[in-house]
RNA sequence: GCCGCCGUGGCGAAAUUGGCAGACGUGCAGGACUUAGAAUCCUGUGCCGCGAGGCGUAGCGGUUCAAAUCCGCUCGGCGGCACCA
């Protein structure tokens, strides 16, 4: 078969039909299956490219052939930083090259022969989709959702810009190597917060892999515990957060992050220089090495004291950059004995150490930071973990000292970009009112074409005169725009929302059409977005349906992550590795079809691995055994009263054992074992047409059903065979082939028969026979006897179609 | 350090979830066809042993009639978080 033509043609057929296009008047049940959209880089398709919309598409078909609505667009996550540092290494302008990567790949995606529904394409960049994503950023302001407040920037003084975190792994430049310092902004952020609890108590139910539900924990990091209040003697009042209510007994000193809001009002004079230094000190030390958890501690004593309210001691209030500002209360009361940080302090600095925990039933060794027993705790002596911290607890909340608290690690999102390839910030800032909204009417901020992109200390935009004087929408005075671009995270937490409604001028998506084909029914991409994209797309579905936009929880009912190929070496592909295979010359030398059976076969789809070029070779063999084995029995002619013996029915229950098999795993994206299953199929096929005698009109019906199972795995190929066997629609448009339950029922299995657990032999046991005869059958048989001679038979174990176990002694 | 996942033939991998380990495919060996090779087809193929048989799912121990699967410890790999009090 000549691939390329035969590609071709089906390609330029679906696409006149509109095959691929989701059919909004149809009756049938929507499937909304997405992968996540692309990032256009001028690259080409790389393997990953394949590995995920390939086997995801083979899904998307054969939810197609079962008679589902499909709709499966595909756009492009065009905003962005590769753009812009392209721009500034080649003074290409971001849109020109955005461009022209996405007319690429648009081409190549096309060839690769997925249904994407090209209707419903979405680009982030357009004006047309990005004036919604300001539309957005002012819901969630109206809504409160939506604030503005100084946070620190990565910077780096030799490029003069603002680094992203990944650009400043390891404390410096990536492309310069200059030490990156930290610079305080102001910035806006997305209250995402708010919706913590949500955020966590929702994973439960959902059918995503219990990994990323994990992580998804992790990251929201829910913590139980207290908060308790210690007076200064200056009067001012510390609270502190503690999951280990329980040591409260054992507080000798309270931390604050330099960062704190009274650090300095609680320094007392002779304290000042050192605090003063100390303070400079850390704000100099980037988030990174503050972060690191095996640099040594240090702090400063700020000379002030507070009051334990469980005890009436004075304790000694300390500043010290192991704890973050940003958590909490940015407060901590420190236990030495019970906490291993505390303690290498207090070792440290000669605090005191009070041991008010003890272990049960054994040597407490300081710290001990597990659950214990209180001692020196006055009424609390005695008890233990859980109900300790529950009456220690109850007894701060009578005191009026604070109570019961529930933290989160979660922080809120910073969607502030000091970057120019993004949607600009839709507000206005007025000397006059402030901050104000761009109203709806005027979206978008439109981003400006002619802009000196190239870093030099400011926000590329923030250089643009004419973009940034502007009016107050409010009181028509001279005003500034906000100079700064929206995170592309944030263009991605709703693009599939408007991939159900992608043409709509007048509103970001229509509610009917949002609940006709939300929420995602399967949702498949990388790992890697386990926290950030996956939680703020959650995060925007839960706050727009709470402002009436939508009426459903979560945007993807199912997740699935593809794995990832490897390298030939094992590594992962990279240009430093010098092991990067392109998917282009086996698509050139055996075909789309082959290349995607090949990603498909070769590997278990959520583990991925290293790329082995061997199986392509053996996945072309078997498509030369399928395409001559089709031809060949449409060739026959069949003729009258044919018969229907044992081989027949052999053949029915491998042709129903296969289609019972691959519909189960291709729904599990188990393509390797569902391709498995047909492989073993055709086998069958083959055996059965070596025979002298055989039934032809059964032949051809069963090879018939075998092109109509393949598919969703090789669309043109089958779309090929499909015509050359006499099919006068699309194979597409057929029904998928369904289990007989009839013909998988046989009238005997084959048990293995097993004294003391050991295999003695098989036997063949008739379908639905007793329990009590299959022992009895057991018992006669030779091997079994040899093995029972002079032993009684104890207990006899059946497990219906599998085997017999006969325990003797 | 903490959390999670994983470890099965020469290789990629299966195993209906506690029930015949190694499906399917590669590779290898032998054979058929061929002047020869390629391609194709057939047969064999976990390891040790000529054999009967024994041993095998990283290692050790446990639960069970029965463990790759469940439990405990150890070793090795991967991913995430990483001073979150």
């Amino acid at each position: 078969m000549d691939f390329h033509s035969v590609e071709h043609k089906w390609q330029a057929r679906w696409e006149k039909a509109k095959l691929n296009q989701f059919d909004k008047k149809s009756e049938r049940k929507k499937w909304y299956v997405l992968e996540m959209f692309s990032y256009p880089s001028g690259a080409k398709l790389h393997i990953g490219h394949w590995y995920n919309y390939g086997p995801t598409d083979t899904y998307a078909r054969f939810k197609r052939m079962q008679g589902f609505n499909v709709f499966q667009p595909m756009g492009f996550d065009a905003f962005g930083l590769p753009a812009e540092n392209y721009a500034i290494k080649t003074g290409i302008h971001p849109k020109d090259s955005t461009e022209k990567n996405i007319a690429t790949m648009e081409g190549q995606l096309r060839a690769m022969g997925a249904m994407f529904d090209w209707s419903a394409e979405v680009k982030t960049c357009e004006e047309n989709y990005y004036k919604w994503t300001q539309w957005m950023f002012l819901q969630l302001y109206k809504k409160g959702l939506a604030y503005r407040k100084e946070a620190p920037v990565n910077w780096c003084p030799s490029c003069q810009t603002v680094l992203a975190n990944e650009q400043a792994e390891g404390g410096r430049c990536e492309r310069c190597g200059t030490e990156v310092v930290r610079k305080n902004l102001t910035q806006w952020f997305f209250k995402i917060t708010d919706y913590a609890e949500e955020l966590l108590s929702g994973l439960d139910a959902l059918d995503w892999p219990e990994k990323t539900k994990n992580m998804q924990r992790n990251w929201i990091g829910r913590s139980t515990g207290c908060e308790i209040e210690f007076e200064c003697d200056s009067g001012d009042k510390l609270r502190v957060f503690t999951p280990r209510c329980d040591t409260v007994f054992g507080v000798t000193y309270v931390v604050l992050a330099p960062e704190h809001p009274l650090a300095r009002k609680l320094t007392t004079p002779e304290q000042a220089e050192a605090v003063e230094a100390y303070i400079a000190q850390t704000a100099k030390a980037n988030e990174i090495e503050r972060l690191s958890s095996t640099r040594e501690k240090t702090g400063v004593f700020t000379g002030s004291y507070c009051t334990n309210p469980v005890n009436g001691k004075k304790i000694p209030v300390w500043l010290a950059d192991y704890v973050l500002a940003s958590y909490g209360t940015g407060a901590v009361m420190a236990v030495p004995a019970h906490d291993e940080r505390d303690y290498a302090f207090a070792t440290k600095y000669n605090l005191p150490i009070v041991k008010v925990i003890e272990k049960k039933g054994g040597e407490t060794e300081l710290p001990f930071t597990e659950d214990g027993i209180m001692v020196g705790s006055l009424q609390f002596d005695g008890l233990f973990g859980e109900e300790a911290r529950a009456e220690v607890a109850a007894y701060i909340s009578k005191l009026g000292k604070g109570g019961k608290k529930v933290n989160y690690r979660l922080r809120d999102w910073l969607v502030s970009r000091q970057r120019y390839w993004g949607a600009p910030i839709p507000v206005v800032h007025c000397p006059v009112c402030g901050d104000v909204p761009v109203p709806e009417k005027d979206l978008p901020v439109r981003l400006p074409y002619d802009v000196e992109f190239r870093p030099d200390g400011k926000s590329p935009l923030a250089k643009n005169e004419k973009f940034m004087h502007t009016v107050c929408p409010k009181c028509g005075g001279e005003a500034m725009r906000d100079p700064d671009t929206l995170d592309t995270f944030v263009c991605s937490s709703w693009y599939y929302l408007r991939y159900a409604d992608a043409h709509n001028e007048r509103e970001p998506f229509s509610r009917e059409a949002v609940d006709k084909m939300l929420p995602v029914d399967v949702y498949v991409g990388g790992a890697e977005h386990a926290c950030m994209h996956l939680l703020y797309a959650r995060f925007f579905t839960k706050a727009l349906r709470d402002m009436g936009y939508l009426d459903f929880d979560e945007p993807f009912r199912r997740l699935v992550h593809q794995g990832v190929i490897l390298g030939p070496d094992g590594n992962r592909m990279s240009k430093s590795h010098g092991n990067i295979v392109s998917p282009d010359e086996y698509v050139e030398t055996y075909g789309a079809d082959a290349f995607r059976l090949y990603l498909m076969f070769g590997f278990s789809y959520t583990e991925g691995g290293p790329w082995n070029d061997d199986g392509i070779k053996a996945i072309a063999r078997f498509m030369d055994r399928v395409e001559k084995l089709v031809l060949k029995v449409h060739s026959y002619k069949a003729g009258k009263d044919e018969a229907f013996g044992a081989e027949e029915k052999a053949l029915e229950y491998a042709k129903n054992y296969a289609i019972d098999r691959v519909t189960k795993d291709t729904e599990a994206f188990s393509f390797n074992t569902a391709l498995a299953r047909i492989m073993e199929y055709v086998n069958a096929l083959y055996k059965y047409d070596s025979l002298a005698e055989k039934n032809i009109s059964l032949l051809k019906a069963d090879v018939r059903d075998l092109v109509l199972m393949l598919a969703p795995f090789a669309p043109h190929f089958c779309e090929e065979l499909h015509e050359a066997i006499g099919g006068k629609r699309f194979v597409f448009e057929e029904r998928y082939p369904v289990a007989d339950p009839k013909a998988l029922v046989l009238d005997e299995k084959e048990y293995a028969v097993q004294v003391n657990s050991k295999i003695v032999c098989k036997a063949m046991v008739a379908n639905g026979l007793a329990n009590e005869e299959i022992e009895k059958l057991a018992l006669s048989l030779p091997e079994v006897q040899e093995k029972l001679a002079g032993k009684t038979v104890k207990k006899c174990i059946v497990v219906a179609g599998r085997l017999v176990n006969l325990i003797v002694g």
